[in-house]
DNA sequence: CGATATGTAAAACGATCGTTTTACACCTGT
DNA sequence: ACAGGTGTAAAACGATCGTTTTACATATCG
C-alpha cells in the first residue's frame, strides 16, 4: 500500500478512537509500521497530519451523505454512526484537544461547518422553495444534537431527530 | 477568598477557556497565586481537580436552568450561553480531552448526561401527560445541537432550536 | 515558650512528547 | 559499478508536564 495512504489511514483510526492527544508519533510510527524518518519525511508534523486526517475524513463523510431530501440526509447519518461508532463529531473534537489555537486545523474545521450549513441550506431551499435561515438552524441544530446525544443515548436519537427534521419540512412546504 | 474556592475558580475558567490538556498545573499555580505545595495539598491532582470543577459547573448549570416548560427552558439555556461564551458544551470537551480513559471523569460526565435526560424526560411527561421517549430524544437532540452550533453559528441558532421544541410539544399535548 | 500546622518560593524528578539525527541497508538508473 | 534517493532501527535532544521535595517564614495554641 501507498506510505502516505497507510499513515492516514493509521492516524485516522488512532486519531478517532483514541485521541489526538492521546496518540503519540511514537505509537503512529509504531502502528503504521514505518520509521519515524520516514513519517516526518512525509508530513511536516504532527498538526499537519492532524489537518491532512481531518480533510480526508470531511472529503468521505460528505461523500456517503446523500442529500436528496431530509430522510435521506439522516438516514446516511445515521449509517455512517453505526458503521464509525458514535464517539462525537471528530471536528468538534480536535477543536477541544488543540483548544482552538492550531490554525491549520482550525481552517479545516471552519471550511466543515461552512460546507455542513451550505449543505443543509440548499435542502431546505429544495424542499420549501425558499432560503430559511431559521429552518436551515433548526435543522443543523438536530443534526449536531443527534451525533452529540448519540454518544450517550445511541442511534434511536438520530431517528428520533430524523422524524422531527421531516416534521418541520413538510410543515414548511405546505 | 477560601483557598479552594480560590482554586476551584482559577481552575473552572483556565479550563473552560483555554482546555484542560493545555493548562497545566504551572499555570493553574501562578494564577490561582498559590504555591504548588498548597495547591497539592487540597487537591490529589489534576485529574480530582478537573472532576471537581466539572461537578461544580454542573451544579451551576441546573442551578440556573428554569424548567416550567419547554421555552423557559431553552431560553436559560441562550442566557447561560451567552453569558459564558458559546465554546461548546464542557463535558464532551473534557471526555475529548482525557479519551474517555479516566474514571473519575467519565463518571461525572455521565452522571450529568443521566441527569439532563431525566429532566427533558420529566418535562416532556408534565407538558404531555405522558412519558415520551421519542420526543424527549428530539428534545434532546435540539438542546445538545444548539450548544454545538451555538459554537460557530451563534446564539440565534438555540432560539431556532427553542422555536421548534415548542412546536413539537404543541403538537403532542394537543 | 515551643511545637505543630500551614503557607510560599523554587528546585528537582521522572516520564513523555514531538522532532531530529546518526548509522546502515537496499534499490534504481546512467 | 557507483552515486543518490529512500527506507529501517534506534539513539538523542530539548521542551513540557504532573508531581514531589527542600528550605524557610508565619501564625496558632497548649
Amino acid at each position: 500500500m501507498d506510505i502516505d495512504t497507510r499513515l492516514l489511514e493509521t492516524a485516522e483510526r488512532l486519531f478517532d478512537h483514541e485521541g489526538f492527544n492521546a496518540t503519540g508519533m511514537g505509537r503512529l510510527v509504531r502502528e503504521s509500521g514505518l520509521s519515524s524518518r520516514t513519517v516526518y519525511k512525509h508530513v511536516t508534523g504532527k498538526n499537519a497530519l492532524m489537518a491532512k486526517v481531518l480533510t480526508e475524513r470531511q472529503r468521505r463523510f460528505f461523500a456517503q451523505l446523500e442529500t436528496q431530501n431530509t430522510r435521506a440526509l439522516f438516514a446516511s447519518l445515521r449509517r455512517w454512526t453505526e458503521r464509525e461508532g458514535a464517539r462525537g463529531c471528530l471536528f468538534f473534537r480536535v477543536r477541544a484537544e488543540t483548544g482552538g489555537q492550531t490554525p491549520e486545523i482550525e481552517a479545516v474545521v471552519g471550511a466543515y461547518h461552512e460546507r455542513l450549513y451550505a449543505l443543509i441550506m440548499d435542502l431546505v431551499a429544495r424542499e420549501t422553495g425558499a432560503a430559511d435561515e431559521v429552518l436551515a438552524d433548526q435543522i443543523l441544530a438536530l443534526f449536531e444534537g443527534a451525533t452529540a446525544a448519540a454518544t450517550y443515548r445511541g442511534t434511536t436519537v438520530i431517528e428520533a431527530a430524523a422524524a422531527c427534521a421531516e416534521q418541520l419540512l413538510a410543515r414548511a412546504a405546505r
